[in-house]
DNA sequence: CTTGACACATACCAACCGGTATGTATGATG
DNA sequence: CATCATACATACCGGTTGGTATGTGTCAAG
């Protein structure tokens, strides 16, 4: 068996160490770290503890393989690619947030966003787990900041914004919109919130 | 012994009570509250199981009686009481926010808004819990919006605004600062961020 | 053909959890 | 003074948890 894209072969030993990181991210995702149990995470997968603790030393060392290899590239691949080079990140970003508007039934409103679930969940409790979910967060206000900085050379953000603040508070509004969202369960209040965001985002603009 | 205020009789149940409510309020803040020990209550207490299960039938009613007789009224006088009757929300919500900023080592930076921490930790998993913890947060979003609409006929807001939609999103991008705030374990990040929340205030002012 | 490392499966364990059953001191009431 | 509910304390229990020790099949190397 081999990967197409890589041409590189593929152990099944490798394919079972992806089978428990998904079903971890999920189960984790649906009770947080400390509450996810690894009994059910095997349940799921058909697996055993066996595989488990083959694959990870421990449950800590799970949970900061599925930050690592789960939630940093799906978050790459849904925030940061599409920001990636844009010389106007406004319009960009006014069109992420209306393409997440316009899913039907996001599960983010169900189950929040994986990342600050467990920020929120983890970051008083465990220095490890903080400093690895910060680096993510980091990364991602940093590609906020960097694509604000591109846009104010290239006349679309006005020169007096503070990009890596309001970077920052961009992420945290949204952080704070899907977390009241999740709470309210209301996919209406959810699309009512981001659009708000977009209206913050347009202050940013030159005019 | 009697209460001054209410000149009622306090009884020593009611006291060891409250003190069951504050250590497991302070338990909770830390830990969440599938992960607070009722042992560890108990030891700082220094109460025992037959006083817990006397006052509360189980760990869950427990938590609801936290969120009810706790939370609530530390955010109404926290929160909902200085906007009350305001006809200028905008410089009293500015107001607020410098004075949560001049707060030097916040504990809502190291442990979060406990609010929102149960916000983030039980709605997906509790209906129970999502029900009265949302009371709470539509009870915060309708102060902030009243507080709007009377800004609006006393001409310090502009017209144009939702008053709902903003109340909620003002909200939303509070408890957002304080998370990643949390996150980052720095009070610069915490008090920049609720700088830029203020920037956004200042866009709904009637010019 | 043998050996041995890898990749799991099975069985088991101590610790802790929330919850309960029962005992007891106190204080109000008749 | 007797009674009885209140307000706890103590002892205990079944279940679940993360973690471990050991067994087993497979597969590549020598």
């Amino acid at each position: 068996m081999y990967d197409e894209a890589m041409n590189a072969p593929v152990k099944t030993s490798d394919l079972t160490r992806q089978t428990l990181l998904e079903a971890a991210f999920a189960e984790i995702h649906r009770n947080g770290f400390q509450a996810a149990s690894l009994t059910q995470i095997l349940a799921d997968t058909g697996l055993t503890k066996g595989a488990l603790y083959h694959h990870f030393p421990d449950k800590k060392a799970l949970g900061l393989a599925v930050v690592e290899e789960v939630i940093r590239p799906r978050l790459a691949a849904m925030m940061f690619e599409p920001l990636a080079d844009t010389r106007q990140p406004l319009a960009a970003m006014q069109a992420l947030l209306a393409a997440k508007a316009a899913e039907d039934d996001p599960m983010v409103v169900t189950l929040g966003c994986p990342l600050n679930n467990l920020m929120q969940e983890m970051s008083p409790v465990d220095e490890s787990f903080r400093q690895r979910l910060n680096e993510v967060f980091e990364a991602w206000v940093a590609v906020v900041a960097a694509a604000l900085k591109r846009g104010k050379t290239a006349g679309e953000v006005r020169r007096d914004v503070d990009a890596e603040a309001t970077a920052f508070f961009i992420v945290s509004a949204l952080e704070g919109c899907v977390g009241m969202s999740k709470n309210t369960q209301s996919v209406a209040a959810y699309r009512s919130c981001l659009a708000q965001l977009g209206r913050f985002l347009d202050t940013l603009r030159e005019p």
